[in-house]
DNA sequence: ATTTGTTTGTTCGAAGTACGAACAAACACA
DNA sequence: TGTGTTTGTTCGTACTTCGAACAAACAAAT
């Protein structure tokens, strides 16, 4: 299953993505340049060009510099995000976000629609969305994010805001749509899209912090999302401390995590309370230290709803983390806001279409 | 660089791998029932398996049972562990541990070597370990382990313990010997040994603690290693409480860390204090808790040199974390003992070859 | 003992990929 | 105008997997 079985549709795939992500980065780039950097024979770049063309996914941008040494000029090429378009959709209580974005994660379109956690409705509101969009764009498919765990991004196994438990979304809309469905964990789908469009290169080591009804986050190591054994990681609402320990602090069901519950309250209070604001700070500074320590994040990067206080403290933060532990970690706040999660399914997508992505244009 | 070109070779040796992984997993199996199970040709599946059987990585079992229609007989194919062998050395201050094993991990010999840190030395010792071994064994390369952070599996970045600082011990040891070598961090590596060998079968999601002169951990997640951004991942010695940061603490260049000296001086005086005994199971549950929650790892792994002490702490260790965090994670400790190393740099070589392993026998 | 239907493993031609040599066109510079 | 260089295309070659056809091996029914 997870093994890709080589056949001559494998290396046709593996070398159209290869030479479409050389003219995504290096853009303009003729063909010989192309044929040079990926070690492939200038007959297999050309064919492969005329094939991307004709998809067009690639447009060709004039003529080239005059090279050093005199000889013909190459036709440059360019990537043409704009040959298909991708919907994201962070389906949360009461609203859905949605973004349409292009292949380059430029935002075409977005809307908050009102939502009633229904499934027949979620397929109505699609159902309608598609139509009105369809005609002027070529739609790949869509990206899902739910608040909860999922399963083979597939099933979404608990989500109690939205009343839903064991249900196979990917199926069910991918079956009425007839379109790829990719459905991911709400703050999972955050990380991704703020790793994909706020920064300005792809950062591989991520941590990323969403403070909001709860506390939660998403590690990121390599490029890849570390998921957990049973899809549960990053529940770092239920951190504990020392003094919870001593005083016999004991896990209850359905109740909030000790650590997320402290901020949550610390939230509310620190803007009336000097005292309330310093520990808040120390707590994260806490967790985050022990998390950098841990994990080696290149950046840290925080979401939610808290953007005004939280964004103030990080400086306060960034500088006893530094003297706390040896680290190099900076933290940020994120730059997509309530995009975040909508863009990250989409990126998500992307990611796991990858070499096949090409094809279905 | 890491994206991998497509052409004949690729999916000649993506489909041998395929082949020969079948094999070891479903032995005794025949080709037909390899190319159902692998959606291959047979003749594909026959054409492989022949030139496995040269390599004399795969050999005939004989015929199989006869088959519920009737029908020929399959011939049975099994893996051949004893086609080639790896070198695993563990390199620590005063000693080497060296293990040689062949492509299961079935151990074949093993050494403890007096050694003192010195490049030349090490040449030395292989030079002669390896004439002694290579007309009995084919050798396909070296791992390595040492105590420091590894730069690309071949850059010894700083090794105090050794006093070697930005050394290529990769490319050292393979211009002089022409084999494959892969140079990991202990702890790391130790990870990847108990994960290899020591379970019924490969845990992807794994915690790996290890207690000795420092406190250290490496992380596996999705069977990948978490390396960070500056590969600096695990570093739990340097671990705070609450407490650490009320009273101020600040991390001090090249001093142990806070963890690790509360834990060290812990294990030095819990035989003889049920205060500090105490203290530790604490400290443990509170460290593994919070991991556990970040990560959601499948196991928690322990080794080191303190067997006999954490070994009995770690039913209480385990009772006192499901009753603080909502994880089902499984503790224990090691079963390598003092080979995890080497075992796990035999592992990791084995990985970094992935495909084309079998072009080299 | 014979027939029938099934399964196995091999052989051989077909399809499809990248490659490399050869080529014409385009270009700078002397 | 000539020379050397570079670009992009064309075409035959090498290599892989695939699928159909085949003979051999086997169990169960006749």
């Amino acid at each position: 299953m997870g093994v890709q079985k080589g056949n001559l549709d494998l290396i046709r795939d593996l070398n159209r993505r290869l030479v479409l992500d050389a003219i995504i980065r290096d853009q303009p780039i003729s063909r010989a340049d192309l044929a040079r950097k990926l070690s492939l024979s200038r007959s297999t770049v050309s064919m492969i060009v005329n094939d991307l063309q004709e998809k067009e996914m690639v447009i060709e941008l004039g003529m080239g510099d005059s090279t050093a040494n005199g000889g013909r000029k190459g036709q440059m090429l360019g990537f043409n995000p704009r040959s298909a378009f991708l919907l994201g959709m962070d389906l949360q209580k009461n609203r859905i976000n949605s973004v349409l974005a292009d292949l380059s994660g430029t935002v075409e379109q977005k809307e908050t629609i009102p939502f009633n956690e229904d499934l027949d409705e979620l397929k109505t509101i699609l159902s309608r969305y598609l139509e009105r969009i369809e005609p002027d764009y070529r739609v790949l498919g869509i990206g899902v994010s739910v608040p909860s765990i999922v399963k083979d991004h597939q099933i979404v196994v608990d989500a109690p805001s939205l009343g839903w438990y064991n249900v196979n979304l990917a199926k069910v809309l991918s079956e009425a749509f007839d379109l790829d469905v990719f459905v991911m964990n709400d703050v999972n789908a955050a990380a991704f899209g703020e790793r994909w469009i706020g920064q300005s290169s792809l950062v591989d080591d991520l941590f990323y912090l969403s403070v909001g009804t709860g506390v939660g986050s998403a590690i990121i190591s390599g490029g890849d999302l570390v998921a957990g054994f049973e899809q549960a990681a990053g529940e770092i609402g239920y951190m504990l401390t020392e003094e919870d320990i001593k005083q016999g602090t004991v896990y209850e069901k359905g109740r909030f995590g000790t650590f997320e519950r402290k901020i949550t309250s610390l939230l509310h209070t620190c803007e009336s309370s000097k005292e309330a604001r310093n520990r808040l700070v120390h707590l994260m500074a806490l967790m985050m230290s022990n998390v950098c320590i841990l994990l080696n994040p290149e950046k840290v990067i925080i979401g939610g709803y808290y953007e005004t206080i939280l964004k103030a403290m990080i400086p306060e933060i960034q500088g006893l983390v530094q003297r706390l532990v040896p680290i190099s970690t900076v933290i940020e706040y994120g730059a997509l806001g309530e995009d975040a999660s909508a863009m990250g399914t989409i990126k998500g997508l992307l990611d796991s279409m990858k070499d096949q992505m090409i094809r279905k244009i």
